[in-house]
DNA sequence: CGTTGAATTGACACCGTTCAACGACAGTGG
DNA sequence: CCACTGTCGTTGAACGGTGTCAATTCAACG
């Protein structure tokens, strides 16, 4: 099924995938395939997009990871991460500008396509205009979901949830393995994801290691128990899980009680 | 012209007023107003909607606030806070559940439409379409504000960029004088809203009135100086205004320079 | 083998939490 | 009118999480 995706669309195969993409016809999944016809390689750190500049292509990330950062001179703060398949500019359709920057977190292929030739597609393919709806909603639940991380969580247990959400979404398209998965992410990138500093990210490491929880060194994330890890990180996957999930059944909510 | 939008559309005369309701065509304006007509009234504190539940409606919120709340049991975590001309479901549309409760911060009046012909005009009509995108992406927008706030920022100036976010958007639906607003609002839902303590939030507040920079009294807020209060709160409001103001121009960015 | 960026550790100050108690105020019912 | 009551706001003190500065170790790489 991956593999398949990946073959018809090298682009746009792992665009929603598990959380919507089926639901595209064939018609309107290859055009949107064609319109990202573009590829593009950045390097480690190097910016993909900035703010408050004209901002007409629509990005789609293929290989690798990317954060959304905000800099205000002396500190930055990271206030999302992208995975492959995900559209890293959706916030630009119809605004024409980003309101912050798009870094490589490690190496990135990009598929590159013209903003607004996907609006105009989504305007005469009802099914494309649903997908990006999707996504855009996805979005916005991932980011209040970061909200509740930094509003209730003391950095140990940001971490956890973070580590977690991460995982959740590779699995989605495909990227994880039982046990284990690779990011190239440092500590100073999770301090600034988790709001605090990577002094005390370190610490916060070290304890997640000693409690067997999970251990991060060199770009590979290891939990011998995935579950402890959510639990921990008073983690839910339901706001993942796309319409379709979350259409059909109403889950009872694990609840945990959760010291902070 | 704020009037005579609350005459021609007592239920929607609020939404996206100042962010791109001049761009809606006088046709789907009223085919959106006619769709929420049924009206609702709430209590303060009571609840709108349900996480995790079925949810058929779309909601406008006319009159009042309500908030976004999370609750694991022990404690609750305001995720956001609407205003009048907010759309308070939207992230129900598609996808038929909410991840997060809806509760009335004061009275508030409601106007209630059928989900499913929600999207149905929107489908049929491009202008809506539009306008809730608009009205989505500037949803995300600010949740990346209160992520950023959250992360970066210390409780005092957590509390004057939270004020000074809904200065802003009081004033662009009409609703804020110089020099002060009104919400009824108590620290508990303000510390819930910075992810810290009632007490801590208390001190914070405290702080702020000596400083002279806003004081907070029986749901009144006052400012002398508005522009010191949003410096302080380190508080851009370049992303609540909508897709054409950012079309316009790129405004050179003002950087403080803030120690938290 | 020296360089570089990242990870690690210790000491100390500060921000924020917690528990406890008290004060201010509005609404209610006698 | 006044006592009662509940909610909200306010304050003090002890404790723990986090930020900051400084120094050291470690791994990767030329």
């Amino acid at each position: 099924m991956t593999i398949l995706n990946q073959t018809l669309y090298p682009a746009t195969g792992r665009f929603l995938l598990g959380r919507g993409r089926e639901l595209l016809g064939r018609e309107p999944a290859d055009a949107f395939e064609d319109l990202f016809s573009r590829t593009q390689r950045r390097g480690a750190g190097e910016m993909i997009a900035r703010r408050n500049t004209p901002h007409n292509q629509a990005t789609l990330l293929v290989e690798g990871f990317a954060v959304r950062s905000v800099t205000d001179g002396r500190s930055r703060s990271i206030v999302g991460i992208c995975v492959p398949g995900d559209i890293i500019d959706l916030s630009a359709l119809g605004f024409a500008t980003l309101d912050h920057d798009l870094v490589a977190l490690g190496p990135v292929l990009l598929a590159c396509g013209d903003r607004a030739a996907l609006e105009n597609l989504a305007e005469s393919e009802r099914d494309v205009a649903q997908a990006l709806w999707t996504a855009s909603q996805l979005e916005t639940a991932l980011q209040r979901q970061w909200t509740i991380k930094l509003g209730r969580l003391k950095a140990a247990r940001r971490v956890a949830r973070l580590l977690s959400e991460l995982w959740c979404r590779l699995d989605l398209v495909g990227l994880a393995e039982p046990g284990r998965f690779a990011i190239p992410i440092t500590q100073q990138d999770m301090a600034d994801m988790c709001g605090t500093t990577a002094i005390h990210m370190n610490r916060a490491l070290g304890d997640l290691r000693r409690e067997g929880l999970v251990e991060v060194r060199r770009g590979l994330v290891t939990a011998p128990d995935r579950t402890a890890l959510e639990r921990y990180g008073d983690f839910t996957p339901a706001y993942l899980s796309g319409p379709q999930a979350l259409r059909r059944t109403v889950t009872p909510e694990r609840e945990y009680h959760i010291m902070m």
